[in-house]
DNA sequence: GTCTATAAAGGGATAGAC
DNA sequence: GTCTATCCCTTTATAGAC
């Protein structure tokens, strides 16, 4: 018993791994075991099946960066400390773990049924609130106002896609393994600015 | 040998669809063979396997969509025209395969070896050009000069990124699918819009 | 709890008739 | 070229000893 908690966590370790790198299909229930260093029949004890090892995993993943996001957008601050410190938490979190999102989008491509209902989308944006805090910051400088919508996704897209296109990128814009930690520090400015630039200047071009 | 050039583009656009639906771990072969009316073995008379069968389709959507990115990148046209031209294009392409970007990154992810040999980026996108117009433009009109790398790599984002999250974003923003098609062309115009008042008060704000 | 051995099903590939 | 039948390896899952 002592020793259960110590293998269940390894196990789950173990399975987060593979499965982010290979996805559900592609991942083997063999390799999860050989990295555990257990072996087949002890996945199946803990988890009874390859499904639920799968379901096991994405909920605890999504239970580690649920918080930590819905902190970074529900804090009470101004509009532009918001932005700033969003992108530079979210792109901090997505180093960790680089090949989160491609993973998690995929599944969603691959089996939709099997992970949707993991999401609590409603807790985690208040887009009511957001639309607000954008309205009442135009209008106080005389911006014009913007759809929160477009808001979110050009400030997600400009965080995410980077970490998605990886390897395209670096292979077309000539971005060496060594300066791409670099790249990333780079966009923690640019992106705020280009985002900042867009609800201060905006206007039909 | 008449019904052959029909059977073939039969079984290329019957494994087309299924390769980028469940991606190459997730497809079968038997499922490929019943979406193009014929069974396994005929499959295999034709492409031997399931993994030059991947690598034609592979090629063969590569090969339709280069060109036309390409043309949209290397027109030599006024910058602004060009980012306009090039968002409503590129959108217009993922509009009829939406599935296409997310399917393509994720094969590089599980397995780069497979398909990264396939991208010619070098042909795809000249970067010292594009930098060259960037440069010219900002100090034509005196703006600051801008990182070519930045300018793609946002333009690639906001425009690839709301396909690939589809699913989330119509879920966390309330974006129904009888309004999908509006919020994308509501893209089509925030986009420049976003990228062009970033190069024109482009600044440390 | 952890192991070895094995069942059972899945899925890619081939043989051979037509 | 196209089909049916089948092979055989892979992979998930279980049985049963320790």
């Amino acid at each position: 018993m002592v020793n259960t908690l110590k293998t269940e966590v390894r196990i789950l370790e173990a399975a987060k791994q593979v499965f982010i790198a290979k996805g559900f299909d592609g991942a083997r229930m063999q390799e999860i075991a050989d990295q555990a260093q257990i072996n087949k029949a002890l996945l199946h004890y803990y988890f009874r099946s390859k499904d639920k090892l799968f379901e096991a995993v994405f909920e605890d993943t999504l239970h580690q960066i649920g918080p930590v996001i819905s902190g970074l957008v529900n804090e009470p601050i101004p509009l532009e400390i918001k932005v700033w410190k969003f992108v530079d938490g979210y792109i901090e979190i997505i180093r960790k773990n680089p090949k989160l999102p491609l993973f998690i989008l995929n599944e969603i491509r691959v089996n939709p049924d099997r992970v949707l209902g993991f999401f609590n989308l409603d807790t985690l944006l208040d887009t009511k609130v957001l639309q607000d805090q954008l309205d009442k910051e135009a209008d106080k400088h005389n911006y014009n106002r913007i759809d929160v919508r477009h808001f979110v996704v050009n400030i997600l897209s400009m965080t995410i896609f980077p970490f998605i296109g990886k390897p395209i990128m670096q292979k077309a814009l000539n971005i060496q393994e060594e300066s791409w930690e670099t790249f990333l520090e780079e966009r923690k400015r640019i992106i705020p600015e280009t985002i900042m630039n867009w609800l201060k200047f905006n206007q039909t071009v």
